[in-house]
RNA sequence: GGGCCAAUAGCUCAGCUAGGUAUGAGCGCUCGGCUGAUAACCGGGAGGUCCUCGGUUCAAAUCCGAGUUGGCCCA
């Protein structure tokens, strides 16, 4: 790119990107970079695994934004970032869609397909879903290690978790138990429960007697469930409320008292048609025995010791009849409770929700389709007292097939880690959150409240569990045996294994067997919950444990970041895991941001159809626009709403500082303006000209700005530090639009467009290229395109290829003045209200001023303006610069009073009216009510009392002047006065600059070159006009350079009219 | 149903930790100005029940309680 070449004239972020592309490519931007941090000190960032089954939406997208905006900043501050971006491949999601794919509709279709090719297809689906989320990361900038990222199907990754899995083993971590489980009857397998949606549908309402045994009456239990029944094994109550005896159509039923009336209500009865006998409390009932109330249907249900009887249970609520139905083969407070007491776990479903053998009559009934058996048998045979309709519950549904879920109680695999609970809960303090209330409130709750893992799943893809038992295993872990790597696997295999070679999916890993001795190992059929996948990646990402070095020297990982809801995923797995495996948790810093919302505030959902796609937002605006609107805002923990107006404002700010950026390059060129690039370790910085700029003579504007861009340097760095980009890029931002744009350039034009060679153009020259490399460096972490197109252009060869080379700007303390920038907001506040002022007085800025006189309230604001009379001159277009001390009163100000008739009528009475006039009459040259009151003496002939309550004072400001307060961050500081007398030499120049202006506007019509000669002709209609406009022809020549007046035979002529004044400007080049 | 978080101008948000007049900011709207950065820029103006209700206090956007709406997590 050469130095200072012609620019297009508008921001186009296409353009920008498509170049910067483009050169990223030629030069080898990335791994350029990456060199050249290479020996710094290592920062090890773990990517969070986005899952490989989608395109990226918003939020993947600020996720992606941020760590690369934060990677970026970290290589520039001189870091070795660790940046292998890594994918979440395996698990269910996948296994459906591709089910979808090919029409099947269960486990057997897979096993029929054959589970290998089953495998295959899973795995080119999950690779081509993830070409899909690297070309949407890309597109939007984000450099991370494409050639080589972390897949959790490879065979090192899947090492990582069995040894992992092996680690948590060895501390006696991992088990095998019974648990209730949710589980989706068509994927056959358990699902987190989390993974459970919840949707509201009808579902049975029974009330069944269950009878008592050696005693009479029956017990009444209420149930959404019917198909639960034949695994009933025992009935819970509350051993604290009172139950009642009733008699009812010549039966004896136990119910809990409060809900008799309700339940033979229900049931149809009136009040008289049942009696109460007697009232017990629940404890009374403990120890009964029943019978089973499907017992002739169901032969085999549960009749171990303690089946068939009543016990209390804290989950008993007084609703419907107080007494629960309990079956711990299926609900997971029955089975805990079950569990407690000793009983039998009859779970008579298998995995696909169908009724087994041990269902005696309902074998091979779908469960839910025989709750309608199930009703009519128990009401053939009595037990049914009553079946209601059109009740509904929030029914469970599987998150990936819509199917309704059944809780049984299964087989599974866990990872213990209520055993190490203290543990976990001690690491957390060994990490940093932001915002770290996340980490003390929510996660800490959600650890203390977790329960074991089960990491287990009946299913295909995913990480096969490394576990081989014997047959007639007894559940002792220690006579299985559990690989933690492929060399452990080669060793141990009875068949022949090549470690490098092997993939360790199913069904390969299926037909390994151990022999040890006469007993032979068989793997279990399971593979790992997808959780466990990514609960590795801090180890995982490294390689370890096929590569240990990286892994000696960086884990644990720096620094992670990842959405709010990860709190239950992400950031808990891997404490998990990473404690359970290594006795740590695997971070230490953790940067927890929001959601992205959709503008109407909800989130962004398919359904309600407000979604907006990362690539829509790149097509209307660009990348960088888009970038800039994500980082501007806050990382930590809030939801972001998303805005095209925001992103437009974004893409506004983007493009002042393209106009910025391109305003100085013309006269540059023309100049062939040289920023010198003195030594290496100048050149360190970027090819910055930081000699030029010590050569320079810099005037106080230069000094000014180059002071904030020190200030806003230190902000920047602070707030990056704080994990607050969003502020920084504030400061940023408003040093580009506020000081660069609307006062420094505004400031130096008149030096640019100066034609002669002189040192103040070369000291603004020097200054604004300073600033503007400098900005593309603290702008590349956000806009990393733009930022290297400007970047680029200014330092052509004298600056690294790519702006991302740079390192981070440090705070240059010889060119920190804060009293400068003290100063110079006092200017602008003062210039702020003289531009007010002005405007009160219908006096535009083009016209020249006769005074401003600056009343200071105090000494900083008097100072600041008397350091600073030349800048204000200038900016307010004034001869003269008139300082009031503060304490003093400019004596050409007067101040009138006003009456406040409330106070002075009943104070005068008929005399009032009187003393009104004499008071709005006078006018006093300060604000004294002593003042005052000898002033109405005068003017009244004799004496009266006056007091603060009755008058108020006004200022009257001398004819032809304005006055406007001015303020610093709502300080009052002083008061601005514009004396807009004309003269005739103000209106001569007033005039001249008319013509002037109208003459450039010419000029540009006629698309001249910048330093383009031309002859001018003026006729101006009024006679006194044009000869106040002639006494300004030098001025006029040396603005439009023009080489002469008159003589303009076929030019450019146009009509004006000034003032009122018409004239006729025609002008030719020469 | 429970836990955590949010609600301030038409829009996006500061301000809330340590209570003290919302001259709040940017954008948008509107009226002016500037003019070789020009599809840019500057100034003025209009625009608020600080989600609602209660409490504490001399004083509440800010602290406390209850509720509403939205978000995440869990049942």
């Amino acid at each position: 790119m050469s130095r200072f070449a012609e620019v297009d004239d508008q921001y186009d972020p296409d353009a920008v990107e498509a170049r910067v592309f483009d050169h990223w490519d030629d030069v080898d931007a990335y791994d350029q970079t990456k060199e050249r941090f290479a020996d710094e000190e290592p920062l090890f960032f773990v990517d969070g695994p986005p899952y490989t089954s989608g395109a990226a939406h918003m939020g993947t997208t600020w996720n992606k934004t941020l760590k690369d905006a934060y990677i970026r900043h970290l290589r520039m501050r001189g870091h070795h970032v660790t940046d292998r971006p890594g994918y979440d491949m395996h698990g269910l999601p996948i296994e459906t869609k591709v089910e979808e794919k090919l029409g099947f509709d269960n486990k057997k279709d897979i096993e029929e397909f054959g589970m290998e090719n089953f495998i295959e297809e899973c795995k080119t689906f999950a690779d081509s879903q993830l070409e899909g989320l690297q070309d949407d990361f890309k597109s939007f900038g984000v450099w991370m290690d494409w050639e080589n990222p972390y897949k959790t199907v490879s065979p090192e990754y899947m090492e990582a978790a069995w040894w992992g899995f092996e680690q948590a083993h060895e501390r006696g971590l991992v088990t095998q138990g019974k648990r209730s489980i949710t589980q989706c009857p068509r994927c056959e397998t358990a699902i987190a429960k989390n993974e459970v949606e919840y949707h509201t549908a009808e579902a049975p309402s029974i009330y069944v007697k269950f009878p008592l045994r050696n005693r009479e009456g029956n017990l009444v239990i209420w149930t959404t469930t019917p198909w639960t029944i034949p695994a009933n094994t025992f009935v819970a109550v509350d051993e604290d409320v009172t139950y009642a005896e009733v008699e009812y159509d010549d039966e004896i039923l136990y119910l809990a008292s409060d809900v008799v009336d309700d339940v033979m209500g229900r049931v149809g009865a009136e009040p008289e048609d049942y009696t109460v006998l007697e009232e017990l409390p629940g404890s009374d009932l403990i120890g009964w025995e029943y019978d089973h109330p499907l017992a002739e249907e169901v032969p085999d249900h549960a009749q171990a010791e303690g089946s068939q009887q009543v016990y209390h249970a804290d989950y008993v609520e007084v609703d419907r009849t107080g007494m629960v139905h309990s079956a711990p083969g299926h609900g997971e407070e029955d089975f805990e409770r079950g569990q407690e007491l000793n009983l039998e776990i009859f779970c008579p479903v298998a995995s696909d929700g169908v009724y087994t053998a041990e269902a005696g009559d309902y074998e091979g009934e779908f469960v839910r389709d025989a709750n309608d058996d199930i009703v009519a048998d128990l009401r053939s045979n009595g037990h049914l007292l009553l079946s209601e309709s059109g009740h509904t519950i929030d029914e469970g549904q599987c998150w990936r097939c819509d199917t309704d879920i059944v809780r049984i109680v299964t087989d599974q695999w866990f990872i213990t880690v209520t055993d190490i609970k203290d543990e976990l809960l001690s690491n957390i303090e060994d990490s940093e959150w932001h915002p770290q209330e996340a980490r003390e409130g929510r996660f800490r709750k959600f650890v203390e409240n977790s329960p074991d893992w089960n990491v287990s799943r009946q299913r295909y893809w995913g990480i096969p569990i490394p576990i081989w038992t014997p047959e007639d295993w007894d559940g002792h872990m220690g006579d299985a045996i559990v690989v933690g790597t492929r060399e452990k696997l080669a060793d141990l295999a009875d068949q022949d294994i090549d470690p490098e070679e092997i993939d360790l999916h199913r069904p390969t890993v299926d037909d390994i067997t151990i022999t040890d001795g006469d007993t032979t190992y068989t793997r279990v059929p399971d593979v790992f919950d997808v959780w466990l996948d990514s609960s590795v990646a801090s180890w995982g990402t490294l390689d370890f444990p096929s590569n240990e070095d990286d892994f000696e020297e960086l884990w644990p990982a720096d620094l992670i970041m990842e959405a709010h809801d990860q709190t239950r995923g992400w950031f808990w797995s891997q404490l998990g895991m990473g404690t359970a495996a290594l006795g740590e948790v695997p971070y230490n810093d953790v940067l927890m941001h929001g959601w992205a919302l959709a503008e109407d505030g909800r989130k962004m959902s398919k359904s309600i159809g407000n979604i907006v796609a990362p690539q829509e937002a790149i097509d209307r605006h660009g990348a960088d626009p888009m970038r800039v609107f994500l980082l501007s805002q806050n990382p930590q923990g809030d939801d972001m709403r998303f805005s095209w107006d925001e992103m437009a404002n974004r893409q506004r700010d983007l493009n002042i500082l393209w106009n910025v950026f391109r305003f100085p390059l013309p006269y540059m060129r023309m100049d062939d303006f040289e920023p010198s690039v003195a030594t290496e370790s100048q050149r360190g910085g970027g090819g910055a000209a930081a000699g030029a700029l010590e050569d320079a003579e810099l005037e106080t504007v230069d000094e000014w700005v180059l002071s904030r861009l020190q200030s806003v340097t230190a902000e920047m760095t602070d707030q990056w530090d704080d994990y607050r980009q969003d502020k920084a890029l504030d400061a940023l931002l408003e040093f580009i639009v506020e000081d660069v744009s609307r006062f420094y350039i505004q400031v130096v034009r008149e030096r640019m467009w100066e034609e002669e060679q002189s040192e103040s153009k070369q000291a603004a020259y020097a200054t604004l290229y300073h600033v503007l490399v400098e900005t593309t460096k603290l702008l590349a972490p956000y806009a990393p395109f733009v930022a290297d197109d400007i970047y680029g252009t200014l330092t052509g060869e004298d600056g690294f290829d790519t702006v991302h080379m740079c390192e981070w700007p440090e705070v240059d303390e010889f060119f920190h003045d804060t009293q400068l920038e003290t100063d110079v907001e006092i200017v602008a506040a003062v210039e702020e209200a003289g531009s007010n002022a002005r405007q009160q007085a219908e006096r535009k800025l083009r016209w020249p001023v006769t005074r401003v006189v600056v009343a200071a309230d105090d000494e900083a604001a008097a100072e600041a303006v008397d350091r600073h009379r030349d800048l204000l001159r200038d900016r307010l277009n004034s001869r003269e610069i008139e300082l009031v001390e503060p304490g003093a009163d400019w004596e050409e100000l007067q101040y009138s009073a006003r009456a406040d008739m409330s106070v002075l009528g009943p104070a005068f009475g008929d005399e009032a009216g009187e003393v009104m006039n004499a008071l709005n009459a006078v006018t006093v040259t300060e604000q004294s009510l002593n003042v005052l009151s000898s002033a109405v003496a005068e003017e009244l002939g004799r004496e009266v009392e006056l007091t603060e309550e009755m008058v108020s004072f006004n200022t009257d400001t001398p004819e032809g002047v304005e006055g406007t307060a001015f303020d610093v961050d709502g300080d009052d500081r002083g008061v601005v006065y514009v004396d807009t007398t004309l003269t005739e030499d103000i209106e001569s120049e007033g005039y001249a600059r008319e013509v002037i202006r109208r003459i450039q506007e010419m000029r540009k019509d006629l698309d001249l070159e910048i330093d383009a000669e031309i002859r001018v002709d003026l006729d101006v209609a009024d006679d006194r006009i044009a000869g106040l406009v002639r006494e300004h022809e030098d001025l006029i020549a040396g603005e439009v350079r023009a080489s002469g007046f008159g003589g303009v035979d076929d030019g450019y002529e146009q009509d004006w009219t000034v003032e009122d004044t018409d004239m006729r400007i025609t002008i030719e080049a020469v």
